[in-house]
DNA sequence: GCAAAAGTGTTTCCCATACACCCATGG
DNA sequence: CCATGGGTGTATGGGAAACACTTTTGC
């Protein structure tokens, strides 16, 4: 691995957002090596000469986090690169986001003490390894708003889902109480979003709920946005 | 300069925008050296060891385009890092777009034949070098869609203008007309867009128009939308 | 029947549009 | 006086917010 060289070196970071009990949850793993040994961070790596950026997200998903890619929407949020960010020398990092519907526990991967999730409150207190947690601040803010102009909300859930299902998202996300009734609204009639399916979610207490797909769409027009911002 | 090597090499690409003739323009130099000698492309370089994006990015600005920092919005819109991009070798490039206001004809700077200022229309005839057609279009795009929700209009305007200019901007860049009456209206109503002066511009044929200075603000609430989109 | 969740109707209000109209200048 | 662009007023329509109300399930 590269110690001070007189090289710019290229990695990735992975901002993994999934909701786990209506709550926003980043992973992190706990760094084995130096620098920054023992400390938290967000799951990372360096770009191998001939790998595409795309790539190498994948990779470190799949060696770090035990992650396929099945259901993860991986999307760039910036490139980090001020030198001294990294002790090891010069590193430009780009980073990333991974949106997955209710990801499984991580297994701990290479070179990785520990690997678990948490919730974006509980890491108010947690100081994290090199400028990671302002890329996560961008990422994180990034998704948000990204929810209110594309449909990537349904990322976060499974195949199939129902609208309180899709608002919860936004209301997890967002940290907002939506009214139920015009939400449902607005997502059926905007074109492109939603897809209607002839199948009934098991009752929870209530009227069982129709069930739908997420569309081919992918922006939002109009967009949903946010209240008072 | 970096031949075929065993190192992944970090670059920035600028798509520089700005207002000529109501229209949008883009700033190209031609190349000089191999690969691509006597193409057009984006002015870039390579980001040297220990330097920041920004820092390079503001040096290619200066060498290559003679452009100095002044009055221009530098700002990162994505990173291209394919391999074989570039046939030197595997180069990850930081595009940026900078914006700025009527800026001057480039002196030519260094390694660059020639560079000058290419409308938008003017460019569909032009191969681009590398892989600069799709670093422009996501750079114009991004500015594009930049307009509606930040006050960054005003940056394609002198440090004083008219509410007409800046209705001229969105039209340009859009390439839509605006009603005057509702488009004056809104721009002075959103809050921290605009500064009211005590001045005005010298009139053009008809009744002297009021001048503005943009305000701190940087984000648009509620949005300027582009119609039918 | 009652509680709870899904979904629809209804009212109200804001705001974007369209466009008529007045204002201030040069010729 | 007219032409031209700046700026305001006003009627209209569509959609968002608030909330009442109906539907469909489990208990």
């Amino acid at each position: 691995m590269a110690t001070s060289s007189s090289e710019i070196h290229v990695a990735v970071d992975l901002t993994v957002l999934t909701l786990r009990d209506g709550a926003l949850n980043v992973l992190l793993i706990q760094r084995e090596d130096e620098p920054h040994r023992g400390a938290w961070a967000l799951p990372g790596g360096f770009v191998q000469l001939g790998e595409d950026l795309d790539g190498a997200a994948y990779r470190v998903l799949s060696d770090e986090a035990s992650l396929g890619s099945g259901a993860v929407h991986l999307e760039q949020v910036r490139t980090f690169g001020t030198p001294g960010r990294d002790p090891r020398g010069h590193v430009v990092s780009v980073a990333f986001m991974a949106l997955g519907a209710d990801l499984p526990d991580p297994r701990r991967g290479e070179d990785v003490a520990d690997a678990r999730w948490w919730s974006l409150e509980e890491l108010a207190e947690v100081k994290l390894a090199f400028d990671h947690a302002t890329v996560l601040e961008c990422a994180v803010e990034r998704a948000r708003s990204k929810l209110e102009y594309t449909t990537l909300a349904a990322t976060f859930l499974p195949e199939t889902f129902t609208i309180s299902q899709l608002r919860g998202v936004y209301e997890s996300v967002w940290g907002a109480t939506l009214d139920a009734g015009n939400f449902h609204r607005k997502a059926t009639r905007t074109e492109g979003f939603l897809q209607e399916l002839d199948q009934y979610a098991a009752p929870t207490g209530g009227r069982p709920a129709r069930l739908y797909r997420a569309a081919g769409g992918t922006s939002l027009m109009p967009p949903l946005l946010r209240a008072g911002d």
